[in-house]
DNA sequence: TTTTAATTTATATTCATTCTAAATTAGAAA
DNA sequence: TTTCTAATTTAGAATGAATATAAATTAAAA
């Protein structure tokens, strides 16, 4: 709690109840939630939680760069704690969204054919290898 | 028109006069249309062209894989006819999605971390070279 | 032609996100 | 502490892209 505080604090972000809970749920899950994922956990310890407020601080997280968005899947948009670094895996079956200890080579020059590079997003889209190792009992 | 409608047959999809006219557009246009842009676009030559007929034309694409979608920005999804693969650089500035002739390192072996790789995205954003020469001479 | 299934179309519906304005809260000042 | 003010939170309304539905149209086979 106090962790989360402070890092707010450090920001420049006043460190509201709203604001603390949904950064410790961002840091303690790393399931890159969509905003009703977040409103949904936090709703049971937050009674009074209203999904404006998910979308206006999860506005200022990113204004702030404390958080990043995914939108590696179509139809929704996913958040996620900024930590270091790392591409992300879609699966299609499962539809999880793994992280993956993977960088790009653009990421030491940050330019690419003339162009500055400020964010650096690697979607893999495929069969991750726990649906894969599934599948070979099918086959 | 000739040459449209064979690449449909080829794929077994029937060849349609506003299918025909959608492929012909998105190989025309590289710009990574939106839904709406590519109706209002045809809407002028297919007045009686329907917006569903838009999406249902793209999914079926989509299912085909004759063209691909881009979640590279946060609002909108965007189309591409697929000729090769490359990389997309978003500017932040001027908002144009920029094709880049980088391909990724995964491209021969289509795996990683042990999941399967169908589809690779690479989406770099930041200040394209366009704009970045705009703004020297403001600096 | 005629027939039939596929496609297109207009319209209605859904639902995530944004907008708005009132209520509440945090923190500074007295 | 109490008072004050600006920032934040909240509920509910509005928006708009995407989807669903069902009728009209079309393509192409018989």
């Amino acid at each position: 709690m106090e962790k989360y505080k402070q890092i707010l604090v450090d920001r420049g972000i006043k460190p509201t109840f709203q604001r603390i809970k949904i950064l410790e749920y961002l840091d303690k899950n790393h399931s890159h939630p969509t905003v009703d994922m977040i409103y949904s956990a936090l709703y049971k310890k937050v009674p009074t939680l209203s999904k404006t407020t998910v979308y206006n601080t999860l506005d200022i997280f990113r204004e702030h760069e404390l958080v990043d968005i995914l939108t590696i899947t179509e139809s929704e948009i996913r958040y996620e704690y900024i930590l270091h670094p790392h591409h992300h895996f879609f699966c299609k079956r499962c539809g999880k969204i793994i992280d993956l200890d993977v960088n790009c080579v653009y990421q030491d020059t940050m330019c690419v054919e003339g162009h500055k590079i400020e964010a650096i997003h690697g979607y893999f889209k495929g069969i991750c290898s726990e649906c894969l190792s599934k599948s070979e009992h099918v086959n």
